[in-house]
DNA sequence: CAGCATCCGAAGGGATACTG
DNA sequence: CAGTATCCCTTCGGATGCTG
């Protein structure tokens, strides 16, 4: 898929749309810890606790809440072992995989642009800190 | 770039990594309305008022907000003409064009899934119902 | 081990009003 | 028109404690 020379495709208005079951949906993966946890689970299966050891800074709560939305939109596919302790396990569905590339993209980006912004940020607030003199 | 047989690379540490700037930066972009926002400005040039009225429900603080972030981080350039009134306009810098790939994807992604989404909350609110009663 | 419930402080985010 | 500041309510998100 290549950069387009029109700005924006009408496609695009759905996702773009207030209210609609789209934007809901875009929002819920358009967020730090969805986006984090569907890179780290990538195409292993993970347990909660070792899905939390690898998601670093994220709470107990906010990994199941997560996890609950993922599974609730059919991104990550939960899976119990009715034994005790009780064992789940979570991978991504095929809805999820395919969301890997677009996440590894951003990721990449990050990576790639470090420096650059790095930079960007100590000129701009070097420009507000002498506008504020 | 195809899909690796590995779960996740050594690269994405960096991101993963809490605290660092990586993460930071990650968590900046990895929000609905900036990713809103790049998708709606492409390789457009757009007023202040005018990127308003194309991101549905953006409020005028939360688009000042994103605006200054994009900005801080030379994901936005912000060009201000000495009129009256004034005339402000915002366009991607470079390493915000290299953006628009992935926030497209996920729009694509969204657009794709979407009937399956749909079909996989109402299953999982059934479920969650009856197990309610 | 996994998950739900609760409490509570912090940040998000809308509405409004005021400057250049 | 663009931007800042203020007020105020809502949601986020961490910590803790309790169940199967």
């Amino acid at each position: 898929m290549e950069t387009e020379q029109v700005g924006r495709r009408d496609e695009d208005r759905d996702v773009t749309r207030v209210d609609s079951l789209a934007r809901e949906v875009f929002a819920g993966i358009a967020n730090k810890w969805a986006l984090l946890v569907i890179n780290i689970l990538g195409e292993r299966t993970l347990r909660f606790t070792e899905l939390r050891a690898e998601v670093e800074g994220i709470s107990h709560k906010m990994l199941t809440q997560t996890l609950r939305g993922l599974e609730r939109d059919g991104v990550v596919r939960r899976t119990v072992h009715p034994t005790v302790p009780p064992r789940v396990e979570y991978r991504l569905t095929e809805a999820g995989q395919a969301l890997r590339g677009t996440v590894n993209g951003m990721c990449a980006w990050t990576r790639r642009y470090l420096d650059e912004i790095e930079g960007a940020r100590r000129r701009f607030d070097a420009r507000r800190a002498d506008a504020a003199r």
